[in-house]
This record gives C-alpha cells, structure tokens and sequence, in this order.
DNA sequence: TTAAAAAACTAATAATCGTTAGTTTTGCTG
DNA sequence: CAGCAAAACTAACGATTATTAGTTTTTTAA
C-alpha cells in the first residue's frame, strides 16, 4: 500500500536514516520501538527490514557518519596554513554549524554511542579519542608559541568540547536567538572569557 | 535468605537508589532493567518492591535531589553580598564540584530526565528554567555594572552550564588530572578565556 | 520463646520488543 | 499486457520487560 517516499535523490534507505535520527534523539535509542519508526515512515514495522539490516545498524550509521564528518574537517584544518588560535576557531565553528544543521545526527551520535555493538563501539571510542588528542596537540602548540596562556591543553578541550555539546539546548532560544549571534559570542566567550 | 545491607544509617531505599543512580548512569534509564538492579544488590528483582514504589520513582527520586541541592545552593548565594562574578565563580565551582561527588545522580539527572512521568517531568523542567533565568539575570547584573563583557547573557549561560556538564568525561583523565587543577583551570577558561 | 512485622522468595501476568517467515501487492520493463 | 523484482503486508516467534500475587523466611519485640 503505502510506500516509502524516496524523496528525489535520497534513496530509502537514507530517509529511514533520517527519520530514525530524529527518533532516537527525542526519545532515545533504547525507548525508541522499530514500530514508532515505521509509524513515522508510513509504514508497518517488519517492511523497514526491506532496506535496513537492523535497528543497531542504524544507530551505527548514524554515529559513523558524523564521526567521519567531524574526521574530515579535522584533517583539513591540520593541513592549513594557519595559527593555532585560527585554526581552534575553525573547529570550534564547525562544531557549531554540524549541531545547528545536522542537529539530530550530532546528538545521537553524542548521546546514544553506548549502545553501539562491537566492534563499531570501540571504534568510535578510538575516533572519539584520537580526536581529542589531536585537539589537545593543537591546544599545546598555542601554548609552546605564546599565544594562548599557560592552561591545562586537555582541560581547555574538554571545557570546549562540552560547551559545543550543550547547543543541543539551543533549540529552546531558536526563535529569540539568532544562530550568528550564538555562534560568534560562544567564540568569543570560549576564546577570550567574558570578564571585561 | 540474603538481605538487602542497609550500611549503617542509610535507609535501605536509599542504598537502592544509590545503586540505581550507578546502573541508570552507566546503562541508561531505558536499558536498565529492575532485574540488573537486583543483582547488583544482592536480592530477586520482586524484593525491590518491598522499599521501592516503582523503576519510575526511583528515577524522579534521583532527579529531584540533584534539583533540589542546585536550587539551594544558588538561594544561598543569590543571598549573599557578593559581586556578580564572586557569585557566578562560586555557581561554577559548585557544579563542578556536584559532579565529582555525586557523579552518577548528576549524570542521571542531567541525561534521562526525558523519561521522567507527569508531572514531574514539567516541574522538572519548569525548575531547570527558573536555575537559568535568575542565572542569566545574574550575567546581566555582571554586564549592568560593567564588569563583564557586553555578552549575550544566555549563550554565555549556556556555554558555562555545558561545559560544567561535560565534566562527565573527567572520569578518563582521572588519574592523570587532580581536582583541584580541573576545577581552576575550567573557571578561569570561563571566564577570562585562554587567549594571553 | 513466641507472635507479629518486615522482607525475602517463587511463579506468573500482560505488554512490548526486534525480527523472521510467508504472502500479497505494487510498479517498472519487455 | 505479461512477468519479474521490489517492497509492502499479516501473523507470529521467542525474549525480555515491569510488576503483582501469594508464600516462606528472617528479623524484631514482647
């Protein structure tokens, strides 16, 4: 009967992604039922397992996709030929933007990673990892030429990397808060404080 | 035959919600089952419900504490005769300190919240907006009076709210991180930035 | 020591879960 | 229009869930 609208270019399988994105993120990986997704897709529950392996696969997807976005910015930055405060700038924005474009996918991937099966578990973890470390040499090398105080390189990541998360709650300001605005005073609070 | 330990002066439902606070941070809410809980007291899933009213109790329990404790800590500093940043340090230090010593109740509350049931989870929320309001008033005072930066007041409140939360990953920098440092470190970093 | 209360147990309930099997419908291609 | 593949459907599976009922054991108090 009803069929799974492959919007134009995106095939099923992506639309299933999508809106199971949206699922997992208002309610959760664990209480979101495969029954819901299909409801959400128009759609019996057991006629999804005609485009998607499992429910795990999903989450997987998800988390993997995002992972490798945040990998490939990274990789480029690294390459550019800029200083550390610029190119911590850059990071800091594109995190910024992946939450406010890919809003969904971004907090899945930061809350629902537990429940990822092996060995996709431990590879995200790898990821996660690495990227933090690479954030943190970053961190150092502004230190080391005098451009950023003497702080604690893996503090300041981790105070960064959590403010960046919690635009999650963004949504709440969405109508009174313009996102250039949010963008370029959490910069500036992350960069510089907000003491006068 | 084996007895649920009641440690001394701790009521027996509250050694279950501790151990609840542990399973629910570590597994999630949703994936965590009264039967897991058993096993980590030592007793038959059925047993709990001679202490306990329901998963769902334990869950609102939880949160409120970590609700209440935040409330009251900003009443006692709201009455203080401090300056805006005097205050806005001692909210800061104060969630971070929360997190490292009830670690998994915070967690809790921070994360499932979501599945808390009518009507707490309104009141739940209409608290957590109250905590923000009058700490963004406070931000504003700061700006008012010329000691802070003429920043958004909200995102700033945002930004430091996330990242105190994203203290939850401190756990993997435990043993190579003292407290005390973490804790000087990320003030400062919110509020007078890392750029020298 | 004995009666009462507290708290454990076993067994079972109805509900929901992800997923499979088997069948029917849909939609494209010749 | 015929045939075939894709994708929908219904029905059902075994597993797991929170919770209840009813019973037995343990602890407390007189």
């Amino acid at each position: 009967m009803a069929k799974i609208k492959s919007g134009g270019t995106i095939s099923k399988k992506d639309s299933i992604l999508k809106k199971a994105a949206t699922l997992f993120r208002a309610r959760g990986f664990k209480a979101s039922s495969m029954r819901e997704l299909a409801l959400a897709m128009g759609v019996e529950a057991p006629s999804l397992y005609n485009h998607i392996g499992s429910k795990s696969e999903l989450l997987h997807s998800i988390c993997a996709r995002v992972a490798d976005a945040f990998q490939k910015h990274l990789l480029e930055v690294e390459a550019s030929n800029e200083t550390p405060i610029e190119k911590l700038e850059k990071l800091i924005r594109f995190h910024i933007q992946m939450m406010l474009q890919s809003f969904d996918e971004v907090c899945v991937s930061n809350h629902e990673w537990k429940y990822l099966e092996e060995p996709h578990l431990s590879n995200f973890l790898q990821q996660r990892k690495n990227y933090e470390q690479r954030m943190i040499l970053l961190v150092k090398h502004g230190i080391d030429e005098k451009v950023l105080k003497d702080i604690h390189p893996q503090v300041a990541v981790l105070t960064i990397l959590s403010a960046v998360r919690g635009l999650e709650f963004w949504q709440r300001y969405k109508k009174e808060l313009d996102a250039t605005v949010l963008e370029n005073n959490m910069v500036n609070h992350l960069l510089t404080g907000i003491i006068k």
